[in-house]
RNA sequence: GGGCGAAUAGCUCAGCUGGUUCAGAGCAUCUGCUUUACACGCAGAGGGUCCGGGGUUCGAAUCCCUGUUCGCCCA
C-alpha cells in the first residue's frame, strides 16, 4: 500500500464526518448507561462561525467525545437563538436596501420576512460546526423561537407573573435609539472616551447680570432642565439659595435647589438637573418632586421639547446648541474629559437613560439559590477565581428588564382590556385571556376584539435562560423521560462575558423550576485575540477565517492549535503558527503509520534485545501518563493534557520507541513487536481521538482491518493501570544516548562508523543504547573519558579528532561548577538548624547531591589526566 | 471610584498545602544533518536578579507586608 508522506486531512475528515452522520454516532436516546449532557452555548441564529464558537465547540467536543469513550451515554444538544435584536436589526437592513420600511409592513408581513430570513440563514453556523466534527446529536437541533421552546418562554412568564416574580413598572432603562428598544443593564457596554464638558452660564433670575455657571457635557438636554442643583454646603453658592435661574435655551425659570449628591470639586459645583436623561437627575427629580421634561424622541432625534432643534439628531443638536450658546454669550468655555459612555452590545449605538414603561424580573429571591448554589461549589465555575465576580454581581442584582420594543421574539402574553396600566391578564392563548379579562373586569361581554395584546417581545435571553430545561421540554412537562434522564446536564462551556446574561439565569431558572442546578460545572474559556491583544472581532477585521484556517490546516490542526494555549479563564493569544504546529503533528502521526505500515512481519525476523526492551518500557511509560492524562481531565487542564498526549506520542512514541524497534533497512520485524506497536499506536489514537477526531479514525482504521460501522468513539477510552514507570533506567538511557550523540557531533564522527565504548557497569539498556547509538561495548583502554549522567564512560576513537584545549576547559569548567555546588550543598549540611529541622528524605537528598558532585568532579579530573597524556 | 485576578526564558504557559541535583514544557532562536516514516523532518545547543523592595523561616518562585505595571468585572 501505497501512502503519500503528507497527509491531506479535507478529504478524509469530509469522508468521516459523512460516515459518521449516516450511521448516527452521534445520537443519543436514553438507556441504562449514566448519561452525561452538555447543551451548546447557541448561537445567533444569524451568525456564522467565528475564533471564539470555534474555540468553546472544540472544548465541548472534547468532553463529550471522551464521555462517550468513558461510557457514557453522551448527548451534546445543538442549537441556535434568535438574537431578537441582532436579527430584527439586519431584516430591517436587509427591507431597507429593497425599498421597503418596516414602519409600512403590519406586523405579520415583518416577520414573515424574518422568518424567511431566518430559514435562509438560521443553519450556517450549525453547518460549519460539522466542518468542525462537532459531534452533536442534530436530530436534538433546537431552535428558541421553535415550537416547543416558545411554549416553555410562555409558560414561564405565566407562572413567574402569577407568582409575583414578573411585574410591570415605569422606570428608568437604557434605551437603544438605533434598535428603538430598551436594554438590560448587562447589555451595556461602558467604553472610556474624552467628552468635551461645555460650562455653561444661566442667569439668576432675581438677580440680574449675576451669572451661574454649570458645567455638562450634554448641552442638548439643556431644554429638559427643570432646576440647577448645588451641594447645599458649598459655600460659593450660599448667596443664591432660594432663587432661580433662567434656562439659556427658551428663557424657562427654574429653582436653585440643595442636594447632597452634587459634588463641589467637579466642574464649577453647579449641576443642571433633566430628569429625563440622566439617572441621578431622574433620582434627584424624584427627591425634590419635579417634573420630567422629554427632549428625545425614541430614535435619539430631539421632540416638541427641544423647541427650535425639534427633530434634530442628537449629536447634531449637541453641537448646534453649543454654537448657539457660544453666539448668545453663555457659553463660557469648553473642556476635553476621561468618562465613560453607555453603548448598546448589539447595535453599538450609545444608549440613552430613559422613562418608560416595561417589564421586569424581579431578582433578588430568584438570585439567592443560584448564588448559594456557586458559593457551596454544587455548581462548580472553572476556573474558580470568578466565584468572586460571580458572588459580587449576584449580591448587588438588580431587576431584569425583559421586555423590548421589537417584533421578531416571544411577544409577551399579557392582553389589555382597558386603558389602565393594570388593565391586562397573562393568557398562554387568546382564548384563555378573554376568559380571564371578563373575570378581571368583571365586564362578561368582553370580545376577542376588545382585546389587545402587549406588542413588546421578550428578551432573548429569556427564552436562553431556560435553555437546559426546555431542549428537553422540561418546562412544559417535567415528568418527562428525557428531563429526567438528561437534567441536571454535567458541563457547560461559555465564556466570561455572558457569566450574568446567562449562566446565572440559567441556574436561578434551574432551582425555580427544578429545585435542580442545571449543570454540574461551568468551563469558562478566554476570549480568542490577536497578537496585539485585540478581541477578535469582524469590526477589526483581526479574525481569520475559521473555515480558511482548516482547509490550510485541516480540522484536527486548527482544534490542536485552539487548545494547546488555553488554559481555562484564559485568553488565548491566537496565531497561525498555533495550527501549523497541529498539522504538523497530524503529519507526524501520519508518518508514524507510514512506518509502521511498511514493515515487513515474519517469524524469521532476528532477535533484537533493543525492540524488546524498548516495548517493555514503553508500556510502563504508556500507563504512567495515561494516569497522569485523567488526572489533567479531572482537574480541565484541557491544554495540559493534550500537550503531554503531544509529547507522549512525538518523543516517547516517534523519537525513542519507534526508533529502537526500527528494523534494520530491509529487514523484517517479529509479529510480537509489531503487534505491540499496532497496539500502542492503536492506544495513543484512542487517547487522542477527543481531541482530534478525524485523524485518529483514519489511524486507526488504516492500522487494523476494522468493520465499516466501528468507530473509535465507540471505543474505550485508554487508562492507566498503575505500572511504575522506570524513569531511572530510561533516564540512564537518555544520559547515554544523548552524552554519545553529543560525542559523535562535536568530534564530527559520522554515525556509520561504530565507536567502542565501555565502563565499570554495563546500563541494563545497553542493548537499546547501542542500537541508537551504533556503539559496541567492548575493550575501550586508553579511551577518553565521557560524562553521562554521574556514570563514567570511556569511548575509544581516533585521537587526532580532539581537540585537547576544548576538552581541557570544558573538564575545568564542569569541575569549578560542582565545587562551587558542592559548597553550598557542603554549608547546608553543616547547618544544625537545616538538619534538625528538615525532613529525613530532604536530608538525605542533600547527601546524594553531594556524592553526585563528587562522582562528577572526579571524571573531569579523570578526563584532565586522560588529555595529558 | 469599588471589587477581583495576574506578573516565571523572545512568546504562550506549568510549577499542588514552602524542601528530590543552584527553575520546567511547547513554540521560537542558534548549530549540524540529501540517516530510504516524516525538512510539516532528525540530532544537539544556548536562553531566566521567578516584577521591585522589605519580612517570616534552617530553607521562599511558592507564605506575609509594601510599591509598580497589566487585565477583567461593576459603578
Amino acid at each position: 500500500m501505497e501512502i503519500p508522506s503528507h497527509y491531506a486531512p479535507r478529504q478524509v475528515e469530509r469522508r468521516w464526518y459523512q460516515t459518521w452522520l449516516k450511521n448516527k454516532a452521534f445520537a443519543s436516546i436514553p438507556d441504562h448507561r449514566p448519561a452525561y449532557a452538555i447543551v451548546i452555548p447557541p448561537p445567533n441564529v444569524t451568525g456564522v462561525l467565528h475564533m471564539g464558537h470555534m474555540l468553546n465547540n472544540t472544548i465541548q467536543d472534547v468532553l463529550v467525545r471522551r464521555a462517550r469513550m468513558l461510557g457514557f451515554n453522551a448527548c451534546w444538544v445543538p442549537g441556535t437563538d434568535h438574537a431578537s435584536i441582532a436579527t430584527e436589526a439586519k431584516v430591517v437592513q436587509k427591507l431597507r436596501a429593497e425599498g421597503i420600511k418596516k414602519s409600512d409592513l403590519s406586523r405579520e408581513a415583518f416577520l414573515e420576512h424574518a422568518w424567511e430570513w431566518t430559514h435562509k440563514h438560521g443553519g450556517i453556523i450549525l453547518e460549519q460546526l460539522k466542518e468542525l466534527g462537532a459531534s452533536c446529536d442534530w436530530d436534538r437541533t433546537a431552535f428558541t423561537m421553535d415550537e416547543v421552546r416558545s411554549q416553555s418562554v410562555y409558560h414561564v412568564f405565566a407562572d413567574l407573573h402569577a407568582k409575583g416574580h414578573i411585574y410591570r413598572g415605569l422606570r428608568m432603562v437604557h434605551w437603544d435609539p438605533e434598535a428603538k428598544t430598551s436594554l438590560s443593564d448587562e447589555e451595556v457596554l461602558h467604553k472610556d472616551i474624552t467628552a468635551t464638558l461645555y460650562y455653561v452660564k444661566y442667569e439668576v433670575v432675581e438677580r440680574p447680570g449675576t451669572f451661574l455657571t454649570v458645567a455638562t457635557s450634554r448641552p442638548e438636554t439643556i431644554m429638559g432642565d427643570v432646576a440647577v442643583a448645588v451641594n447645599p454646603k458649598d459655600a460659593r453658592y450660599e448667596a443664591l439659595h432660594g432663587l432661580h435661574v433662567r434656562v439659556p435655551v427658551g428663557g424657562r425659570e427654574v429653582p436653585i435647589i440643595l442636594d447632597e449628591y452634587v459634588t463641589a470639586d467637579f466642574g464649577t459645583g453647579c449641576l443642571k438637573v433633566t430628569p429625563a436623561h440622566d439617572w441621578n437627575d431622574y433620582a434627584i427629580g424624584q427627591k425634590h418632586g419635579l417634573e420630567v421634561l422629554d427632549v428625545l424622541n425614541e430614535d435619539g432625534t430631539l421632540s416638541a421639547h427641544g423647541l427650535q432643534y425639534a427633530g434634530m439628531e442628537r449629536f447634531a443638536a449637541r453641537k448646534k446648541v453649543a454654537e448657539d450658546l457660544l453666539a448668545s454669550g453663555h457659553l463660557a468655555k469648553t473642556e476635553e474629559y476621561a468618562s465613560t459612555v453607555g453603548t448598546s452590545e448589539r447595535t453599538g449605538a450609545v444608549v440613552e437613560p430613559r422613562l418608560s414603561l416595561q417589564w421586569w424580573v424581579r431578582m433578588p429571591e430568584l438570585a439567592k439559590p443560584a448564588l448559594d448554589a456557586v458559593m457551596s461549589g454544587e455548581i462548580q465555575l472553572i476556573p474558580d477565581k470568578f466565584k468572586n465576580t460571580y458572588r459580587h454581581w449576584m449580591e448587588n442584582v438588580r431587576d431584569w428588564c425583559i421586555s423590548r420594543q421589537l417584533w421578531w421574539g416571544h411577544r409577551i402574553p399579557a392582553y389589555f382590556y382597558g386603558p389602565g396600566e393594570l388593565d391586562y391578564v397573562v393568557a398562554l392563548s387568546a382564548e384563555e385571556a378573554l376568559i380571564k379579562a371578563r373575570a378581571a373586569s368583571g365586564h362578561n361581554d368582553l370580545t376577542a376584539a376588545d382585546l389587545q395584546q402587549d406588542p413588546d417581545c421578550l428578551d432573548t435571553w429569556f427564552s436562553s435562560w431556560l435553555w437546559p430545561l426546555s431542549v428537553f421540554d422540561g418546562i412544559r412537562h417535567p415528568e418527562n423521560q428525557e428531563i429526567q434522564y438528561y437534567y441536571p446536564t454535567q458541563d457547560l462551556v461559555t465564556a466570561p462575558e455572558i457569566l450574568f446574561f446567562w449562566v446565572a439565569r440559567m441556574a436561578m431558572a434551574g432551582y425555580e423550576y427544578t429545585g435542580k442546578r442545571p449543570f454540574e460545572r461551568v468551563y469558562l474559556t478566554g476570549i480568542v485575540r490577536d497578537k496585539l491583544g485585540r478581541k477578535m472581532s469582524k469590526s477589526l477585521g483581526n479574525s481569520p477565517d475559521p473555515l480558511a484556517l482548516m482547509d490550510a490546516y485541516g480540522a484536527d490542526g486548527v482544534r490542536m492549535g485552539m487548545l494547546l494555549t488555553s488554559p481555562a479563564g484564559n485568553d488565548l493569544p491566537f496565531d497561525e503558527s498555533l495550527c501549523e504546529q497541529g498539522r504538523n503533528f497530524t503529519n507526524k502521526v501520519w508518518n508514524a503509520l507510514r512506518l509502521v505500515k511498511g514493515w515487513k512481519v515474519s517469524d524469521d525476523a532476528p532477535e533484537d534485545e533493543a525492540a524488546a526492551w524498548a516495548v517493555d518500557w514503553f508500556r510502563h511509560l504508556l500507563d504512567a501518563e495515561l494516569a497522569e492524562l485523567h488526572r489533567d481531565f479531572d482537574r480541565y487542564a484541557l491544554s495540559e493534557a493534550l500537550m503531554r498526549l503531544y509529547k507522549l506520542t512525538w518523543n516517547g512514541f516517534c523519537s525513542w520507541y519507534l526508533e529502537l524497534v526500527k528494523p534494520a533497512y530491509g529487514q523484517p520485524i517479529s509479529p510480537a513487536i509489531y503487534d505491540a506497536t499496532v497496539e500502542f499506536m492503536d492506544t495513543l489514537m484512542a487517547a487522542l481521538h477527543p481531541f482530534m477526531p478525524f485523524l485518529t479514525e483514519e489511524v486507526w482504521h488504516l492500522l487494523s482491518p476494522r468493520g465499516e460501522t466501528e468507530f473509535l468513539d465507540f471505543a474505550a477510552y485508554p487508562v492507566g493501570h498503575g505500572l511504575a514507570y522506570r524513569s531511572t533506567e530510561f533516564t540512564l538511557l537518555e544520559e547515554h544516548v544523548v552524552a554519545l550523540r553529543t560525542f559523535r557531533a562535536e568530534k564530527n564522527i559520522a554515525f556509520k562508523l561504530p565507536i567502542t565504548v565501555d565502563a565499570s557497569t554495563k546500563p541494563a539498556a545497553w542493548p537499546a543504547i547501542a542500537k541508537l547509538t551504533n556503539a559496541l561495548w567492548g575493550d575501550a583502554q586508553g579511551g577518553l573519558p565521557l560524562r553521562a549522567g554521574t556514570l563514567e564512560l570511556r569511548v575509544l576513537i581516533e585521537s587526532d579528532a580532539v581537540d585537547v584545549e576544548a576538552e581541557r576547559a570544558k573538564a575545568h569548567k564542569d569541575i569549578e561548577y560542582y565545587t562551587r555546588f558542592k559548597r553550598s550543598i557542603e554549608a547546608k549540611l553543616s547547618n544544625e538548624k537545616f538538619v534538625a529541622g528538615a525532613p529525613a528524605a530532604v536530608v538525605e537528598a542533600e547527601h546524594k547531591k553531594l556524592a553526585d558532585a563528587d562522582a562528577k568532579i572526579e571524571i573531569a579530573q579523570k578526563l584532565l589526566a586522560a588529555l595529558a597524556n
